[in-house]
DNA sequence: TTGAAAGCGCTAACAA
DNA sequence: TTGTTAGCGCTTTCAA
């Protein structure tokens, strides 16, 4: 709209070349401090501002960074994203994001696209195999979150610390049996939290009885929990919050009381689960140091190439903590009577 | 990371010279069907992709555009959020987002730095004054969510109308004396709901009691709720979903039953609402509609500005829906007893 | 320390 | 219908 203005308006007001102009803006050092001036002068007169097109079709770089979610209205992927974004910002780069809408196929084509569009991807708990990941991997430079694969950088949470936090929690309470309702089968946290969940009941001499999977949403839980009932569990952890509420609503309309005769815990500590009734015991997994490590990390990556072949120190892994609320409580007494 | 294929090396393989190539993407029907598949042809097979940096520096456009949200972390600009960046795709336009954290003083900001690298920006519930909006629309293409501004094309929902709604049922309900928990007073939509009620209450006899303007969260919500207690109305509406529900979480724990003493109303219908416990009555907003619309109008503007010249025609208004729920019932009988 | 010149990948006049 | 030419705004050699 307005009057679109240039190196060159900047160059000639300031009595210099664009040559001086541009290095005087990227490269401050290389110039006569009385020159810069002059040219920062005539900057700020004109409210010059670089175009960025311009100078990454020299540069090669373009000063966004692409973000790829399974669903922004998860709000542990709306907290993820936000915090991605704000980091970014501070860098003064910007972020394309592109929501998968949990279908996995649609994983591939959207990293293709984006790939061509920016310097670098975050990828958030993606569904694709290794062998997909490792393509993206070969075409762009990509930092995954929620989710190890070789070779690939990224930002993990420990869930079989988490689960055993979990665990120990529920059997501190009495519990012995407990339900498993896990996510999609093809997500790498659903795999972990069941590893995870099956070394510390073993541990800890409790039985686990995993459900099957379910979409990672308040429908999945409605879903699973008749079938948790089933399992005759005093206990469930379920894949996340979302899933955990999910549950909570249908044990309530079933008219089973929690955590009277059943406890849920869930994973992941979004804002609702703490409105929720019974609020709910989950594992609070922190959300903004992922996105800040994510993005600090695909930033360092993309300055220097070169230390993404240094095989480690590429992957952070974060620890969640257990929030005890209403949700857990002691496991019910056996009826005696017959 | 791989190599990065250009027009030319296309124009090469067929044997044509890159402004060929160029028109047989860009404007097919200028050339011959042979030479076009020949292109074609050689598109696929190096997987070419244009340069959209490079394309942009010529034609002006980036092929992008930007969306500004007060906050992610609501499940309300999450979805909007959602439908946008999705819409978008499908008209191939990339989706910057920025989070101004509900900083309304970080929205000038924003809009500017982002108006520099895309081609329009859709503005979601905004705080800047109606000058500063102008300012903005001076410097790009803008289009307005949920906020209405003379000569600035966008949409927004008949807040009016969705109050008038609220208004009758309380009053079905037996309802006379309605709190109004407003939202910030800065908000558009604060505004207008504010005005529907008070219009609506009068029409249907009831009295209107205004408590304040409240951070639009669900910590707002909770500090509200005592004052709308003490109001000794029997009923409330809420400027949001996510400050029903803190009001009902602080009314739960003041020991105040929901709706036999005291009726909640929202406005949004995020899908927690449904989750809350009572479920929330609500207005619902076509969330997707309004992101679908916003990008459709942005786009129409951009391919022929001068209809944003047309004065009218480029503001969508939509209707809300009332979602009667568990947290509104008739009005609790007056104990006669002294 | 600065300027001149070349060119990033693409599109748009203009010729042919 | 196609090719040639110029140039978008910037950075970056290379010379001065």
């Amino acid at each position: 709209m307005s009057v679109p203005v240039t190196i060159r308006d900047v160059a000639r007001l300031a009595g210099v070349s664009p040559s001086t102009v541009s290095r005087a803006i990227s490269l401050p050092e290389m110039v006569n401090a009385t020159t810069r001036a002059r040219v920062a002068a005539a900057v700020e007169q004109l409210g010059y501002e670089p175009n960025r097109a311009a100078r990454g079709l020299i540069t090669g770089r373009t000063g966004t960074i692409g973000l790829v979610v399974p669903d922004l209205a998860n709000p542990f992927f709306a907290s993820l994203t936000k915090a991605i974004q704000a980091r970014a910002r501070r860098h003064d780069v910007a972020v394309f994001v592109a929501d998968t809408d949990e279908d996995p196929g649609a994983e591939a084509g959207l990293v293709r696209a984006l790939s061509k569009q920016v310097d670098g991807i975050v990828l958030c708990s993606p569904r694709a195999s290794d062998d997909d990941l490792a393509a993206f991997a070969a075409d762009t430079t990509v930092v995954l979150v929620n989710r190890a694969a070789a070779g690939i950088p990224g930002v993990t949470y420990d869930n079989e610390d988490g689960m055993r936090q979990a665990v120990a929690h529920l059997v501190a309470l009495g519990h012995r049996r407990i339900a498993w309702v896990g996510g999609p089968a093809s997500s790498w946290s659903t795999q972990h939290r069941g590893l995870g969940l099956r070394n510390a009941t073993e541990e800890l001499h409790a039985v686990l009885v995993p459900v099957g999977n379910f979409a990672p949403t308040y429908e999945g839980g409605m879903a699973a929990a008749d079938q948790v009932i089933a399992t005759g569990a005093t206990a469930v952890v379920a894949y996340n919050d979302l899933v955990a509420i999910g549950l909570l609503a249908r044990l309530h309309s079933r008219g089973i009381s929690v955590p009277g005769e059943l406890s849920v815990v869930g994973v992941d500590d979004i804002a609702m689960s703490g409105m929720a009734h019974p609020a709910l015991t989950t594992i609070r997994l922190p959300k903004q140091e992922a996105g800040w490590i994510a993005v600090e990390l695909l930033l360092a990556l993309l300055d220097n190439p070169d230390s993404q072949q240094g095989a480690s120190g590429t992957r952070s892994e974060l620890h969640g903590e257990l929030i005890v609320r209403a949700s857990t409580g002691p496991v019910p007494v056996p009826d005696r009577q017959p």
